[in-house]
RNA sequence: GGAGGGGUGGGAGAGCGGCCGAAUCCGCCAGUUUGGAGAACUGGUGUACCCUCGUGGUACCGCGGGUUCAAAUCCCGCCCCCUCCGCCA
């Protein structure tokens, strides 16, 4: 959520910034909204103090055994006037809290202007693998080997959900414990978090109100099923001041996300490439303001080192301002390739959202002046998600009599060098 | 799922209709003292919002409603934590 105090001050450069995501964006109504909201409020708390003094009056006058029904009346009449105030108010803030809420983050100043297509490739790891013979598919690989079997999924949950077999689900899990311990050795703190969560943290995270539709709801216990670990860590420090000294505080959660994926699925998304269910280590940052684009800088390096350690060929994307998350200021993608498609997909998306979530959540710190509590920046960023990893594996270490090379650091935990 | 107990400021904990934004202790910050530190003493120490920016005002004692001129305090609903019983991996 933005600053209504930034949106008043410069509410023409704003609005120009926020249109460079959605030419639609407009601000009259929040600042006719929020003038109205501050005049009820300087009226009704006029009213309160009036009322205030006139119920201490009453103490003092009942004490002293004097008649206090005249004052008694009035103050009754008032206290009606404060309740209606009261009602608009509590109507108009929803109304602008509404409002405010469907705006998204403004762009940081190096984000390229643009539509999706529009996003930069900052840099491109490895060289593109052009094998001399005809790869298979991850699903061919898949079903020759006896990695995954969505026929039985669905049996079991219906389409789109893996299911992963035999090698191919040693394969997996080796990925998540690897990626875990990984970034644990470079100084972020392991979380095992809840799978689900409740309202108030997706509206935190800002995956709620607007994307609803994406996330799996439990009507009965009032509970989201986890979309993305993002959602959770950012709850961690909800309603906190943390000290200057702890931060920035860094963590690396693994989760299975689960997203309806509302819509339709192409034909090159077969397999692994979207589905309701995957696994993911994610990682999350909370820190101070001025060191933020740094700590994006390093996240976006730890999220690498597993695409390099695990030897893939990727390209890094700067992503354009119409392509970001709401909440995200700036969002760094990790594209890995896939050589059946001769396409690169995202396998990571590294996001600094400023003080967008810490002001939904209220999570601060206390500058080391020790002045006043201020919003911290929090950073996010897949380290990363697996079934796309796991296709991308699969293609790329492929050989011509169809086998599969097991990267190096997963051997041990997958217990043999070749699938 | 059932029964009981409890949620108050950074922590502990009192208050149970008006003099309570809230005693007291601990912590923290500053000063005095000291060669320095500790101890001791003195003072200070929540957050947010509004305006006419002041020794101004409003709100916040888990959350949301209600009663009342007035609610941390009374009533209703919800959430969370603890203990015991039941059920279960």
């Amino acid at each position: 959520m933005l600053d209504i105090h930034a949106l008043r001050e410069d509410p023409a450069g704003i609005e120009k910034r926020l249109q460079t995501r959605d030419p639609s964006i407009e601000l009259s109504g929040i600042l006719a909204l929020d003038e109205k909201r501050r005049s009820l409020i300087t009226l009704v708390e006029e009213r309160k103090a009036e009322r205030n003094r006139g119920s201490a009056d009453v103490g003092h006058l009942k004490k002293q055994g004097g008649d206090a029904d005249a004052l008694l009346a009035r103050l009754q009449m008032l206290s009606d006037e404060i309740s209606a105030l009261d009602n608009e108010l509590r109507a108009v803030t929803e109304d602008l809290q509404g409002e405010l809420q469907r705006l998204p983050n403004i762009p940081h100043p190096t984000v390229p202007v643009g539509e999706k297509e529009d996003k930069v490739i900052l840099k491109t790891h490895g060289e593109k693998p052009e094998p001399e013979f005809e790869v298979r598919s991850h699903v061919a690989i898949g079903e020759r080997l006896g990695l995954f079997d969505f026929e039985r999924a669905a049996r079991i949950a219906g389409s789109r959900f893996p299911m992963y077999t035999g090698r191919g689900a040693l394969l997996e899990m080796a990925l998540v414990s690897w990626m875990v311990r990984h970034h644990a050795q470079r100084d972020y703190t392991p979380i095992w978090p809840p799978f689900v969560a409740n309202e108030e943290s997706f509206y935190v995270s800002s995956q709620l109100p607007k994307f609803a539709d994406e996330i799996y709801y439990v009507e009965k216990d009032r509970l989201y099923l986890n979309p993305t670990a993002e959602s959770l860590l950012v709850n961690l420090h909800r309603d906190e001041i943390l000290a200057a000294a702890d931060l920035p505080r860094k963590y690396v959660a693994y989760t299975p996300c689960f997203r309806r994926e509302a819509g339709s699925y192409g034909e090159e998304e077969r397999g692994l490439i979207r589905v309701h269910q995957f696994n993911k280590v994610e990682l999350f940052k909370f820190c101070a303001p001025e060191r933020s684009y740094d700590e994006l800088g390093t996240l976006i390096e730890d999220a690498e080192s597993v695409l390099m350690a695990l030897g893939l060929h990727y390209r890094v994307a700067l992503l354009s301002t119409k392509d970001m998350a709401q909440q995200a200021s700036k969002t760094v993608d990790l594209e890995v390739y896939l050589p059946t498609q001769g396409r690169y997909y995202e396998v990571s998306s590294c996001s600094n959202c400023e003080t967008f979530q810490s002001r939904r959540g209220a999570i601060r710190y206390r500058p080391v002046d020790n002045g006043k509590p201020e919003f911290l920046h929090t950073l996010n960023g897949s380290g990363l998600a697996t079934p796309r990893l796991v296709a991308a594996i699969l293609e790329n270490n492929q050989t011509e009599d169809g086998r599969v090379w097991v990267p190096e650091v997963l051997q041990d935990a997958v217990g043999v060098e070749w699938l």
